[in-house]
DNA sequence: TAGATTGTTAATCGATTAACAATC
DNA sequence: TAGATTGTTAATCGATTAACAATC
């Protein structure tokens, strides 16, 4: 079926939405659902049925029509597309709020990331432990990285650090980057970086509050 | 130039464009910077120098031939037009980790939200002080609401706990609601809803990288 | 002036939606 | 069987990119 030559690019908005999917999913599998149509999925998400099911035929997976997708196997197929079922040895730097909250909530390994080590420059923090991670200085990161043969960083350090933290980690050998730092890194080719700038959203709700009141007002 | 009684959408990939060249100018401004071209933002972020040109033009600044943008004044026409200016009174629902981390980074007020409350239903937390706010139990959220014309909610609730808060924030006449919990919000027409799974970014580079590696093995 | 950059219209590209046959 | 839902191709829509005139 998918030939290994081809290079079959899945366009972003369509992994976004996989993995709405599978939040979903997962929850109707909590709630005993088995089976679940295109329209369910579909207006639970507040999506188009055609578009969800165009998604779904990227995993590979057949429904069957009249009934729909057996729940179980719709989530394991999606988490196998995306990747989440082969781990990656994973640093990550800053332990601040953001960093110790993340690491809390315990949902790395679902995407198929272990986190190996954490590192901090504060010196009241290195030695320490957060949440079962002892906090080592950024100075062994090169050294653990070749040895661990880590592939992924994930960056939540104030803005200043993070394009010094990215370069050590190229540097390092990590080819793919979670950046949660307010700023957007410069990185060589080939290297995998995702920007995820938390107050983003916000920002743009903001801005769609202020459009409804005017829009308001005006009428 | 523009009618107030046009309806003119800005698309949401502009929205989270112009989100994006602001960071990037203040940084600019911050470094001494006083003049910048498209060219110039485009390859910071490695966007087209059209679309920025583009994006820029819904805020209807003007820049010069030859010259560029006034790196202030396009930060402000920027701040402007997504109404950051602007402020709304903001609640928020959920002092965890994330909650907490979210309050320490002071930057509600930049995209023009002013905290006036938090909430919680952990008699643990209600009472104390977070960031300098006393956390309140959720039973006084309607009444706060109505009088202090609250309009954004932001949740950072477990996600069993979202939906339910959502409705109360709803049914108190909030109208716009920043969502962090992994879990897609049912709300009514006309209400605003900004659903920001911070995880689901990693589950985008976590499938990327997969990809890449695979790529790498057959070739 | 010459050349670089803006502003804007036209062309292209890609994603979403609609249509419809296949099928359980 | 009849009807609902899948799977897939075609049509539409919208965003990005290219082209180019205007201008400092």
């Amino acid at each position: 079926m998918s030939n290994v030559n081809t290079v079959k690019v899945v366009p972003e908005p369509t992994l976004r939405r996989l993995s709405m999917y599978n939040t979903f999913l997962r929850n109707v599998l909590e709630k005993g659902g088995l089976v679940i149509s295109c329209s369910q999925i579909g207006s639970g998400l507040r999506i188009e049925p055609t578009t969800v099911r165009k998604d779904l035929a990227y995993t590979g997976i057949v429904g069957k029509p009249k009934v729909g997708y057996e729940v179980k196997a719709l989530v394991d197929a999606i988490e196998r597309f995306m990747g989440w079922k082969n781990v990656s040895e994973a640093f990550l730097v800053g332990v601040g709020s953001l960093g110790t909250a993340l690491l809390g909530y315990q949902k790395f390994d679902r995407y198929g990331m272990n986190i190996v080590a954490v590192f901090d420059n504060d010196p009241e923090k290195i030695g320490h432990m957060v949440h079962e991670h002892e906090v080592l200085p950024p100075e062994r990161l090169p050294d653990l990285a070749d040895r661990l043969h880590t592939l992924v960083g994930i960056i939540t350090t104030p803005p200043e650090a993070a394009q010094a933290v990215a370069n050590v980690m190229v540097a390092s050998g990590i080819r793919a980057i979670w950046n949660l730092a307010p700023i957007s890194l410069v990185v060589p080719e080939g290297i995998i970086v995702q920007n995820e700038e938390i107050f983003s959203s916000l920002a743009i709700l903001s801005s769609k509050l202020e459009a409804n009141l005017r829009a308001e007002i005006t009428q």
